[in-house]
Formats: structure tokens, C-alpha cells, sequence
DNA sequence: GTCAATGATTGTGTATACAAGAAATTGATT
DNA sequence: AATCAATTTCTTGTATACACAATCATTGAC
């Protein structure tokens, strides 16, 4: 439980969210969190005011909070702009590599591979997520990293679903093949291009997506 | 006065730091803050976490507040990821450019011409941002357009500063030109690179950016 | 039978009270 | 005179209480 009840409610409830608990449009009562937590409600309304500024719920006055629902366009637009901050942080991360970041980049690649190799997609979602977050710390802009981060945390579940979708599995760990490439050759612009298309959601992969929310 | 207490004191007091009425580093205690505008402590509370959440104070845990003091290299980072962002809402623009968003930016690319021409950089100041927003929103991406609204609002005392530098609002305008030329032509890929251009800070603009800020 | 109006209920918005931790001040000791 | 410890004060973190707005149900009219 972290130093303070308000941010231990925030990711004690974003779990929650995220692990689909609480069900996007599902109505968010502080009373019932407060007592479920065993706290008061003011902790319970910091929680829910962060996680309206994260963009997780929505507060109408009055009215209280809701689980936001998004629409699959809006989806597709937050993995546009998550493509063009990762391309960024590739391209920066080709012109600045150094040791450290090269080791914690090949190290999360090398994993990529082993659970990609034995078709473990849990597996693979997990090591994927690190993987990219290498390339985020590698950039060297803390800024960058930080909203890639944000953006990452708030697109987590749609990208566990992509990796439900057939063949992913594989041909993502083969993008990251050329994408590690292009890093590790100082190639800022072709990493820039590979993650943009490795990240963003082109053709038929927007229906796939679409496909799997609805199925749920 | 908003709907709640707590989102207008949220707008009152961002303003009062924007205007650096509250200056980096500066302690806010929640008690003043609540005397000062007739309210409890509670609604400053709330605005004082929306606050910390978008980025312009901290929030220590029992230490409270203070207003956020960036260092150079973070604001130029900043600068690089709104670059980007803008670059691909350009793109975005040229690419799907309709008679009312046409209208919009033209509008808007007038009234800096105006406020260029007259050599009057509060007003360019102004119709500069109204210039990026109209931009913004011919993406018709809203979730871009949300994140670069966002990231504008925390650039903008800084943009203010860039401004004063010589020569800067004909260079500005004259940018602003080939721009809306390239998005008129639906020309996304130029664009995009020339909005690049447009918003980072390159080569001698950083050291122009850090005099302007140190000269306060 | 449907729709509108009014009252009851529920839940949010704000204030205040209380608890706990950090900073500051004062006193003592070296 | 300076430094360290203890105590006090001040501020934040949490709980509770109260007021008011929104929703829902019930009743009455058309």
C-alpha cells in the first residue's frame, strides 16, 4: 500500500478497469468503493479524480463516474498517436544508443523470442510490453518516455487482444527482429517507419481489433 | 464560475502559474489557496490533483504543493514530442482536408498575416495559437487533437518566450505559409516535415529559448 | 393507457473536524 | 558558538457530517 490510501485506490481500482472487473460504462459508486476498500470516501474521490485525468473514467458533475467506453475509432486514433511517439522514441534511440540501453533492449528482445518460440502469448504480452519499454528508456527523453508510458498504460488491454489474433505472435517478434536491426545500425529514420507500421493499426488489423472487443 | 468548485479553481489557479503570479518552485499551501477564494480546503484539494495530473505542479506526499520548475532539456523535450505530434496532425489534415476545416485555417492564417504585418506580437501571439488549433482539428483525429490542446496549453508560456526572439514572427508567418500550402495540396508528407520544422527547437532556438528563460 | 408533475430517495459536492507526519524552534551539551 | 535532540507548531491526509442536485417512482390528469 503505497504512502498515501488515494494513489493505492487509484491503481487498486485502474486494476480493476483494466482487468475488466469493472466494465467500460459501468457506473463507479464512491460509497460502494469506500466501504469495499474499507476507507473513507475522500480517498475514494482522489482515486476516481486521477483516473479521470488519465482518461480511464469519466466524472459528470452531479452525476458521478462511469467506466469510459471508448469507440473503436477513437482506439484506432489513440494507437495512431502511440505509433508516432514510439517511432520518435526508435529514432531517438538510434542516435543515442549506448551500452546500457543496448544490453536492456537486447536482453527484452531475447525473451521476446523464447515465448514467441514456445506460442506462449501471455508470455509474450508481458515481454513485448518490456521490450518496448526499453526502446522508450532508450530514447534518452524522459519526457517522451513518460507519455509513452501513459499512452502504453491506457492501450494495454487492446493490445493483449491483438495478440490473440492469428499469426500475430510471430509476425510481431519478426518486426521487432528488423525494428532491433535498425536501432542497433543507428538507423533512426528506418526504426522511426518500422515501429510506426509495427505499432499503428493498418487494414485489416483495425477489423481484427473491432472483431475482438465486440467478442468479449 | 464552472459547474463545481473544484474545476474553476483549477482553471483560476493554472492561470494564476501560467502568468507566473505563482512561480516555479513556489510552495501552495492548500489553507491560503482556500481563504483566498472564499472556499474550503477540500474543492483546492481537488483542483490542486488535476493540477499535479497535467503536469505543471507536485504534489509531495505531506509536503504539499509546489509549482513545477522545468529544466531546459525537459522543455525541449517537450517541444520534440509536440513537434511530432503536430507533424501528423498536418499530415493528417492534408490528407483528409474538408471546405470547413479548409476555412478555419485560412481564417486563421489571415489573422497572422494581419498581426505579422503590424509587427504586434501579443496579437500574433494569439492568432498563432488559433493558426495551430484550427490545424489541430482538421486532423479530425480527436484524440489527437485532445493531446496536442493538452501539450499546448503546458508549451504555452514557453511559445510566448519564442516569440520575443528577433525576426521571429516574419520567419513564424513565412513558415506558416509553405504549411498551409502543403496541406492545401494535400501534401501530408510535407506537411508534416514542415510542421516538424516549425514547432522543435533546432540548433541556435534552444540557446535563444534558455537566455529568454533565464532572462526573467 | 400514456404522459406529466411532484415527492422521496440516493448519491455527489463542499465544509469541517480530527489524526498523523514533517518542519521549525528552542534548549542543552560539547 | 555550533550542533544535536526534543518538543511544539504547522500542514497535510483522512474521516465524517451536512446540503443540495439528480434520478426514480408514484400519483394524478388528460
Amino acid at each position: 500500500m503505497s504512502e498515501n490510501v488515494g494513489r493505492w485506490l487509484r491503481d487498486e481500482i485502474e486494476n480493476a478497469i483494466l482487468s475488466n472487473e469493472f466494465a467500460p460504462g459501468e457506473r463507479l459508486d464512491e460509497m460502494v468503493l469506500a466501504t469495499r476498500f474499507g476507507v473513507s470516501r475522500t480517498p475514494v474521490r482522489e482515486a476516481l479524480m486521477q483516473l479521470n485525468a488519465i482518461g480511464l473514467i469519466e466524472i459528470r458533475p452531479r452525476r458521478g463516474a462511469v467506466v469510459i467506453d471508448p469507440a473503436p475509432h477513437r482506439i484506432f486514433e489513440m494507437f495512431e498517436v502511440m505509433a508516432e511517439l514510439e517511432g520518435l522514441a526508435g529514432s531517438l534511440a538510434a542516435r543515442r544508443l549506448d551500452d546500457e540501453s543496448r544490453a536492456a533492449i537486447t536482453a527484452a528482445h531475447r525473451r521476446c523470442e523464447l515465448s514467441a518460440g514456445a506460442g506462449d502469448s501471455d508470455a509474450y504480452y508481458y515481454d513485448n510490453e518490456e521490450f518496448h519499454k526499453a526502446i522508450y528508456a532508450a530514447s534518452r527523453s524522459e519526457f517522451l518516455e513518460e507519455q509513452c508510458l501513459q499512452l502504453h498504460r491506457r492501450l494495454r488491454p487492446y493490445r493483449r487482444l491483438q495478440l490473440r489474433v492469428r499469426n500475430r505472435l510471430s509476425t510481431s517478434f519478426s518486426e521487432h527482429c528488423t525494428i532491433v536491426d535498425a536501432i542497433f545500425a543507428g538507423n533512426g529514420e528506418e526504426a522511426r517507419r518500422l515501429l510506426r507500421v509495427h505499432v499503428g493499426i493498418q487494414g485489416e488489423r483495425f477489423s481484427d481489433l473491432v472483431a475482438s472487443m465486440t467478442a468479449r
